[in-house]
DNA sequence: GAAGGCTTAGGACATATGTCCTTTATCTAT
DNA sequence: ATAGATAAAGGACATATGTCCTAAGCCTTC
């Protein structure tokens, strides 16, 4: 069990109560979460990697991607408060990540271990119905998703992407496309080449949504995306 | 509550014996449950129909797909026993179904009501990890197909499509495309047009894979096909 | 068994997307 | 600032898939 100095106790307290979680977890499992930061583009765990802990999202974004062998990434989603991160390899007795996550912006995580689950959560009917209420949240998502990918083309998922990415709040998190280091990466984070992203890219930008500079790509016209991405998949 | 017969009666209970199902569900739920069957080819549910219970698969094989607002069907899953139909809209308490489900070969369900699932199973421990596994499990098959539909071409889902359906034991089982009476649903399960479909069917066909006559489309070499598809995304 | 009608297969072309390679822009060290 | 090195953008072509329409097959009904 991590000690924890008094400011991050503190911060614990103030997103155990922020999201009520006293409702879902047993009491006593309280003292044993910890508070940690991510920074925009940092990565909270990568597929394969051994895991022994649930992560809760309680501040910020993330996005949750999968490698082929073949080398290809592929979103699988974003995700926003309350979220569980390892829940999915913690039911199935898996110690080993499925897939990678990465913050979007700054984001805040409680992480606790699961052997504290094991023995104090697996009995805990709020708790059993917590997890059971997201998990099928999160079935319900992916399921959408798949729909989703399967009948609409690079152009919307591209119009549904930047949305995604740039938060309404914050003018600046517009400049997203940079924070992922390159366009290479978007390519493979929405399924497609890099070729085809940049034609589709090009039409956007054509139509006037978007407009690309020397350094960013940048919403010219959220209305217009927004109109062109109907549902937004990846959130 | 349903009054049901004997013979009804034995094999309810021959399922809940064969699935251990005493071992998640409170044993005051076994009086509610009833035993019905489908046919190949029956519907159980449609995407919007009022649902108001659970259903149990306990054997045979069973499609779920969805349809879109322009009428594109898609398929999302096979399922073999034990899976839970309606478990979604239970948890999520929502009375609509969300997909529609069909009998791939004869199929058997138990069923309860969702009142006695409320009143006897929401606290119950047992049955709470259960339904949280099996939806753990929903999850994870829905996040793998979509990175397989998104991933690989339609000849290689046609594959992965035609070894679902031809059950292995049962050779008259391998005419399943008649099924669903015409090619046009397959083309759209699988997410293509029709037209598609033909082309990709003719190449198999010349790869010696697959063999089309007049009424069927018949598995000619199944290994083929298994080293085609690969990983079977839907089972 | 022939005319009309319906269904299914396939041709022709368009569009979406991928691959490869060349050109262009950018950066770095000197 | 300049040469070489590196990365990004775009051209050219190939492949996958969709749309539309025609042709071929097969039912009827008389």
């Amino acid at each position: 069990m991590t000690i924890h100095d008094i400011q991050d106790q503190a911060q614990v307290e103030y997103y155990w109560k922020l999201h009520d979680l006293g409702a879902h977890f047993p009491q006593i499992l309280f003292p044993y979460l910890t508070v940690f930061h991510l920074e925009q583009g940092d990565i909270l765990c990568t597929q394969g990697d051994d895991i022994e802990h649930l992560d809760i999202l309680v501040h910020g974004k993330i996005k949750i991607y999968t490698t082929s062998q073949e080398g290809k990434t592929l979103i699988l989603c974003f995700k926003t408060p309350l979220e569980f991160i390892g829940d999915v390899e913690y039911i199935n007795g898996n110690d080993k990540v499925i897939n990678t996550v990465e913050a979007v912006s700054s984001v805040h995580f409680l992480r606790i271990h699961r052997k504290w689950l094991v023995q104090y959560g697996s009995d805990h009917v709020p708790l059993l119905q917590f997890l059971l209420q997201m998990m099928t949240r999160k079935f319900y998502s992916s399921s959408n998703y798949s729909r989703f990918n399967l009948m609409y083309p690079v152009e919307i998922r591209l119009a549904s992407y930047m949305l995604s990415v740039a938060c309404d709040e914050d003018p600046a998190d517009c400049y997203e496309e940079l924070r992922i280091s390159s366009l290479v990466d978007v390519a493979n984070l929405i399924g497609t080449s890099y070729r085809h992203l940049n034609r589709v890219i090009q039409k956007l930008g054509s139509d006037g949504l978007v407009k690309r500079t020397s350094e960013y790509l940048v919403i010219q016209n959220r209305a217009g995306l927004e109109a062109l991405a109907g549902h937004n998949i990846y959130e």
